[in-house]
Order: C-alpha cells, then structure tokens, then sequence
DNA sequence: TCGATAGTTCTACTATTTGGAACTATGCAA
DNA sequence: TTGCATAGTTCCAAATAGTAGAACTATCGA
C-alpha cells in the first residue's frame, strides 16, 4: 500500500487549507478530530451528521485533510489514527484554525432551518 | 439584466466563505479588494499576478465571492463597483477574515519556489 | 489459513469550472 | 437619435474534480 503522503509545514497552502475545510463533510471531521484529545479512526465518521458517508468518499476525504496538512495520519494495525495538526500550522499562519473552527461553531450554534449549509448537491450515481 | 445577488449576512456559510477564497485567483482578488480604500472595479482584474484572466471567467470569480457573501457589487454607470463586506462578516465570524488574510500574506510573503499556491491546474480547452 | 475489519483503489458517472463567442447595458460623441 | 466603445454577463462545449459501489489490500485474531 502506498505511504501515506504529508506535506511539510512549509509547503502548505493557504488555498489547499481553505479548500479542504470548504467541504461540510471534512470540516464537520476536522472539527471533530480538533476536539478529541485521543486520535479518530476513519471509521468513526462512517456517519457525520444523521447522514451516512460510504467508506470510499470518506476515505478520499481524510486523503484531501491530510494532502493540504490539516490532518497527521498513522496506520495503527488495521485502523488509522488521525491527529490534527493544529499547533504546527497555527505557527505558520496564526490564529487561522483558531478562527475558522470558531466559524464553524457559530454557524452550528446558529442552527440553519433546514440544513442549508452544504455547499452543493453530491453527485448523483445511476442505477 | 438580473439584478446581483447578495446574501443577508445570516445566510453566510463558512462552507461558502472557504470555497470562495480557496480559488488562487479569487483570494488574491479579495485581499486587493479588501485593501484598497475605494471600490474596485472587475476589469481592474483582467491580470493577476502575472497571468491574464478571460473576462468570462473574471465575472464568475466576482460573482462566486459576491454570492459567498463576503463583497458587495454596485452597477455605476458601465462598471461595477466591488466594495468588502468585512466589517458586517466580522460580526458573523469574528477574527475569520482578518486570519485568512494574513496567511495568505503570510504565504506571499514566503514567496514560494515556483508559483506552486494553486489548489490545481485550469481546464483546456480543445483547440 | 480462514474470516472479519479498516481502509484504498478502480471505474463509471455526475457536478463544477473554464474560456471563447455572442449578447446586454450604459455612456459618450457626432 | 444613431453609432460605437466599454464593462460585464450568459451560453456553450470541453475539461477537471468529486461521488459511491465494487473489488481489492493489509492486518488482526481465532
């Protein structure tokens, strides 16, 4: 199996940070991850929200949090342990994480009436 | 023509604020945007950083960070004015925009080897 | 070695983004 | 007025990106 790839603290992305956490699915997880002192598994966000995530979409979605170094990843026998990596990146841009996890928990506190966050529809598969 | 949409500051989504600025182009727009004193005009755009942007596409980008909420767009005579709606989404998510524009000029100011801050490369089209 | 569990990759399909062409709206000069 | 330049939008086709089911890989524990 592939290694899993992390980009140094240098090479990170204002962008890529921005684009990772633009998804309500990943910043819901990032959130989560951010708020547990232990270390998640993927599996443990097999459902985010009432709304289930098949296991190829959430995997793909830890892939894009830890390819713009939101996220460190290790395999750990048969399940993976997901650690932010908040300190690191509150070095190279201060107060950025601090910021938009505060976003997002005003914005979950303000509850929308009817679930209006997600940004668009997903893809739609044919039978 | 249709009259410009602007969402009322508590229909902001932090979904949609991230999606916006997580475009290489769009963010670069906005932090001109936001520092300029007075309104910005869309065909004060049609180069950024270097590298020129089609006009259609140009209007997309306004149109992306006007429905996300975070400008305002005036039609003046034949152009439009761009103004920053900073200080009411400061309001919304304190501290956000003001972190996201100092990483970003953070990340300039790192000046990366090669140009390599786009989240990916643009689609071509067939000749 | 078998089976269960956790996660990844393959693949076909859907959604979004792009940029040129055509179009719309406004201002200005004759 | 008409004519035309300027600023921006919309339409369209092509390209890129994202989705999820199926098949696959890796590890653990009988």
């Amino acid at each position: 199996m592939r290694p899993l790839f992390h980009p140094p603290l240098e090479h990170i992305t204002i962008e890529a940070v921005l684009h990772a956490l633009s998804d309500p699915v990943r910043v819901a997880i990032y959130a989560q991850i951010v708020a547990s002192s232990c270390s998640q598994s993927c599996s443990k966000f097999l459902k985010v929200k009432q709304k289930a995530i098949p296991k190829s979409t959430l995997s793909r979605h830890f892939k894009a949090l830890r390819e713009a170094g939101l996220i460190q990843s290790e395999r750990r026998g048969v399940e993976m342990h997901n650690i932010s990596r908040c300190p690191e990146l509150n070095n190279r841009f201060p107060g950025l994480i601090p910021a938009i996890l505060n976003a997002y928990h005003v914005q979950m506190k303000s509850k929308m009436p009817a679930g209006n966050a997600a940004k668009r529809k997903p893809a739609r598969r044919a039978k």
